[in-house]
DNA sequence: TGTACATCAGTGAACGCGCGTTCACTGATGTAC
DNA sequence: TGTACATCAGTGAACGCGCGTTCACTGATGTAC
């Protein structure tokens, strides 16, 4: 193929870290470098002129994700709290959400890979971590609760994806949901009764 | 070595099983056969008198794990069910579960690598599902509300185990534990006052 | 603005390695007499 | 109960395969004049 532009190999750099990003939350780290290549239309041996090692791209790729997901997460914060926290419960308990974990959040794609003691990727599950502290940070403002509302919801999206085909993934799906919301309503009846 | 005798080899059959739900929950089924083999005290060859494939061997394990986590769990429920569900989040999310998941809970432990769509080991992914389905309607006593607890359990558990080594893994088991023991008591205030 | 040459992104064959699996072999166990 | 032989659980070397990684090569791009 010869030589590229050096904007055509920034764009196919950026390519490949968003394209692994998107597997790794779809189908694990597991995905071979020669897959994901072959996804972004090139060849597997290019990939060391980019990247040190496959272990470097999952830490940028981690990264990625985190960013890309906070962005879609805070774009409805012009609401007020409670309305915004609905609307985000509603988002992540979706089917839609369950059934496109490449572009959804990170904390639950990437927990079967980054979860366990880092035996490798060291870097990514350093990024990972910092990812559940400001996700669990962010649905709680203050108050405890928000920590466990988020466990809540993650736990709800992996079971959900654990059974889906089956009717019970979509009951996790709504217990959660209900639970959630339901939590909210308590909240706002006992403390701010007004507007 | 030579032959064993029949006893022998049943029971070194079965610690293959137990070692393997244990290794399994721990470090995934990736662990590798020999490594396995190893820690039984057996070399890799003689897998293969016992088992068809590796794949065979992740559906006994992981039916074996599922007994023998639910007995642990029914264990405890000759008292009465709000005590037997407060004792169970107590154990649950507690530190000692969240660092030696060989001997826990399946759901979290094999999340990893059999919530994902079945490529392989089809069959243990059924088990696991049945897994799922007993242990929500086993914290679900009739109303859906155990369903979304569940949910903050496996969630909290996971998360945890993602952020050992860090003052947030304990944060997260907290919240989980205040939550779910806070939402008991607001049942049981609400709806059963006597005893 | 043209020309000559060095650079280097991408190619595709090849590498070493660990994995699941196979197989000829061993020798104590189980069985037939 | 004792002897002769077949069985088969466990051994350890070897296999094929896919993986991450390397490398000689290509040829368009970027640069120097």
């Amino acid at each position: 193929m010869g030589r590229v532009s050096q904007a055509q190999a920034q764009a196919n750099r950026q390519r490949v870290v968003a394209t692994a990003s998107r597997m790794f939350r779809e189908k694990g780290t597991g995905v071979s470098v020669a897959d994901l290549m072959k996804a972004v239309g090139l060849t597997h041996g290019g990939f060391y002129k980019q990247f040190a090692s496959k272990e470097d791209l999952i830490d940028e790729a981690t990264a990625y994700a985190f960013d890309e997901f906070g962005k879609v997460t805070l774009a409805e914060s012009s609401e007020d709290h409670e309305t915004a926290r609905r609307a985000l419960v509603e988002r992540y308990l979706s089917v839609s959400h369950r059934d496109h974990a490449g572009r959804g959040c990170p904390v639950a794609g990437l927990a079967a890979d980054l979860g366990r003691e880092p035996d490798q990727a060291a870097r990514a599950h350093d990024v990972y971590l910092n990812g559940v502290r400001n996700s669990a940070a962010q649905l709680a403002t203050g108050d405890d609760d928000g920590m466990a509302q988020f466990c809540t919801m993650v736990g709800a999206l992996v079971l959900a994806r654990a059974t889906r085909g089956n009717p019970l993934s979509e009951k996790l799906l709504q217990a959660a949901r209900v639970a959630l919301l339901a939590s909210g309503a308590r909240q706002s009846d006992s403390q701010q009764r007004t507007e």
